[in-house]
DNA sequence: TGTACATCAGTGAACGCGCGTTCACTGATGTAC
DNA sequence: TGTACATCAGTGAACGCGCGTTCACTGATGTAC
């Protein structure tokens, strides 16, 4: 096994962004420390900035990341309506809220993300634009330009109601709230046919 | 002016309640030291363990504050549907999105919630129930109890609207998304009738 | 093929700093006589 | 009324600790001859 060249060097950097996002997600960006990053990769601290400027560039790249696999997940779902709902009901089940680890960075990050700095916001924003407009062309293969405002729409609905049925302590009325936000979000979808 | 007392004393408390639940949406809750907490009501750090056991007890006392008076302010608007789509345009507004450290608890502080201890998420619980409750006797004043999970899901909608327009960089897409999310929070009102 | 040297991914200790928390102390206010 | 004492809100220094970042060093890998 090289542990020597570049390519080893890169496949390192990418297991610390793999891991990093993971990390975030599920003890925030404050609370995610440069030297638990570095542990979770199996490495020290000291490794880490052969492989990042700063810990504001590993946010950047590590949400990035995030967004990526999964605008990946979404692509394997089919095409059409049926995708989009199934998506839905994916993004607002039980066991995306009880899992922040794998899930959704928007959902365990956003506003930790709205205080980061410009280049960061800057990286999120390009990020999400990307998936919102391959989901766009699941809803309106013709149109996708006009699709993007509806999509952007239903995602951050999604959002909010993934993030507050995580904050409820009483179980009964979380599940009910995921319940409301399929509703309202095929609602918001059909809206926007 | 009295400087000694019970008076004065709960005063104080309710000083620095206040400061921190504004400093909290500007920094985050990982993002705000005791020491600046203090400052900001013009005292210093020392002095905090009188009036509060730990920082987690002041975050569930300042979010419970915040909520409060979010639903204080809530309920100087008419009754009825009207006072209701009037409340969403103010929440879905540029001013909000805006100045969060003026604005919704939720909206800047979800996700570093739904990090925090159990006895914070309690607190956090009951006081989005109480104002949820508040809200939904506005929506149907003969059946409160059945437009709690509209009211909720509404809510959980529009502080994912806020948080996302509040981190995208393209200032047009962002103010695009509060529009769509005016039209998604009605359509959920409307919906619930 | 074998040896000497260059490369460089990763280590681990250290830097100054701010964290949450504790505590001996100050000094203004209220009370007792 | 005046003085001595008790109360206690707030101060400020200190505690051990983890933060983001730096850097001299290690040792395994690749290269040159």
């Amino acid at each position: 096994m090289a542990r020597y060249g570049k390519e080893h060097k890169l496949a390192t950097r990418q297991r610390i962004i793999e891991t990093a996002g993971r990390r975030f997600k599920r003890s925030g960006i404050d609370g995610s420390g440069v030297a638990t990053l570095m542990a979770d990769a199996g490495l020290t601290n000291g490794a880490f900035y052969a492989h990042f400027e700063s810990k504001e560039d590993l946010i950047a790249t590590a949400v990035s990341h995030q967004l990526r696999e999964q605008g990946e997940q979404l692509a394997a779902v089919a095409p059409g309506r049926d995708g989009l709902e199934q998506i839905v009901r994916t993004y607002l089940s039980r066991e995306h809220r009880d899992s922040p680890e794998e899930g959704c960075p928007s959902a365990a990050l956003l506003d930790e993300i709205t205080r980061c700095a410009d280049p960061t916001k800057q990286a999120y924003t390009d990020s999400v634009l990307a998936f919102v407009d391959d989901m766009a062309a699941r809803l309106a293969p013709h149109d996708p330009q006009s699709a993007r405002t509806t999509i952007l729409g239903v995602y951050a609905l999604m959002v909010g109601t993934l993030q507050l049925s995580r904050a409820l302590t009483d179980r009964q009325l979380a599940d009910d709230l995921l319940e409301q936000g399929i509703r309202n979000a095929l609602a918001a979808l059909d809206a926007g046919q």
